[in-house]
DNA sequence: GAAAGAAGTAACTAGTTAGTGCATTATTGG
DNA sequence: CCAATAATGCACTAACTAGTTACTTCTTTC
């Protein structure tokens, strides 16, 4: 008989996945200071010490979890196939990708910014980060060397601030955006508002890199 | 006599004015959640119960922070004095300011990325904070019009989105600052790179909104 | 089918942390 | 100079929190 009848199976597997959720989410939410290990537990629907035994410490899950936030998106980005078509589409093309990743994932951006109050000790650890990090960079710069090429692009441009800039544009609104609609006395979560920004940064974006 | 002679005499104002220095400091390193009220209590040699004595709770104590880190920037912007030049002289002005303001002020961004995290839920109580953020908007939207009639900005240009834009190019870069290093494997925080990095943002402020 | 090892649980601990009760000391106005 | 008021200090507590001990239950392999 199979023994996915009754849940109630033992399975390894699914319950580290089920910590790995519950983490990023509590983690998300609180910060690494704010975050509880109990909460953790209880949200993944596990007992407190499968967190210790799977992961060893709070810190170590955070890392975890903070790993594959950032393997997740450099693997999104990487399927985005951008050398079939102009070099201007496929910038356009980054730069939404890169705003709908955020929209639809703000657990990476509170996980970067509490990395970031940590001063990136975590991910200073990781060996994965480098790897895959070489393979975006090296993206952009193709990008911007082909673009050259066709004319629709300037001369001399760093792919490093031009990464940094896109994705500046768009993780600033958004990790801001409750002191931003105060500041700027309205609604910047509205969707009309989010439409109009990424319109906006497309914008921002196309007028950097021109000839 | 003269009450100044032993620092050892009481005075309201300057235990007051310490503790919230301290507490500036302590809420910027570790957020809110990660700051710790001893710690705060013995960097501004005070005993802890003057914290509770004059603001009553961790939570308020950040909130004045807070508040005191908007009025500081506010306060400096003011004083720019953008009126007696070109709009594009002003509005470079304007950028190189919020970038020697982020990087002097490294606490600002942390307490603002910290205040988000908890949905502003601070800032939604202070009634300072939307009285002089309308000055500060109604600076960009004057400066906005006066470069379309001088004929060097383009027309249609949302002030939000500019004030939001020239921020966000400053402030991401400073604030992931540790993480970048690791993903883009070269040190943002070296004087080279930070002189490199408010040129290229000059310049695309200005790209931006050039006629 | 039994031994071995892996998965899972409950209750506990040692240390930490925000917040207080209460007594004491200085300052100020009459 | 003396009340009244404000500033300060000490010692405490109640609640919380990361991490652990000691155990039971399930699964797999030979």
């Amino acid at each position: 008989m199979a023994t996915s009848d009754k849940t109630k199976t033992r399975d390894a597997g699914k319950t580290k996945a089920r910590i790995l959720a519950a983490a990023k989410k509590e983690f998300a939410k609180h910060g690494l200071a704010g975050a509880r290990v109990d909460e953790i537990a209880e949200r993944a629907k596990a007992n407190k010490r499968m967190i210790y035994h799977y992961f060893g410490s709070k810190e170590d899950l955070f890392q975890v979890v903070l790993e594959e936030a950032y393997l997740d998106i450099r693997t999104a980005e990487q399927k985005l196939d951008l050398d079939n078509m102009p070099a201007m589409d496929a910038l356009e093309k980054l730069v939404r990708f890169t705003w709908a990743y955020y929209l639809k994932n703000p657990e990476f951006i509170t996980l970067v910014n509490s990395e970031n109050l940590h001063r990136a000790r975590h991910l200073k650890k990781s060996k994965l980060i480098p790897e895959i990090s070489a393979k975006f960079v090296g993206m952009m710069d193709e990008l911007l060397d082909r673009g050259v090429r066709e004319g629709t692009f300037r001369l001399g441009l760093d792919p490093t601030q031009v990464n940094i800039t896109i994705a500046a544009i768009g993780y600033y609104y958004l990790t801001n955006r409750f002191t931003g609609s105060i500041v700027f006395d309205r609604d910047l979560t509205a969707p009309e508002a989010l439409a109009a920004r990424i319109e906006f940064n497309v914008e921002t974006i196309k007028r950097l890199v021109a000839a």
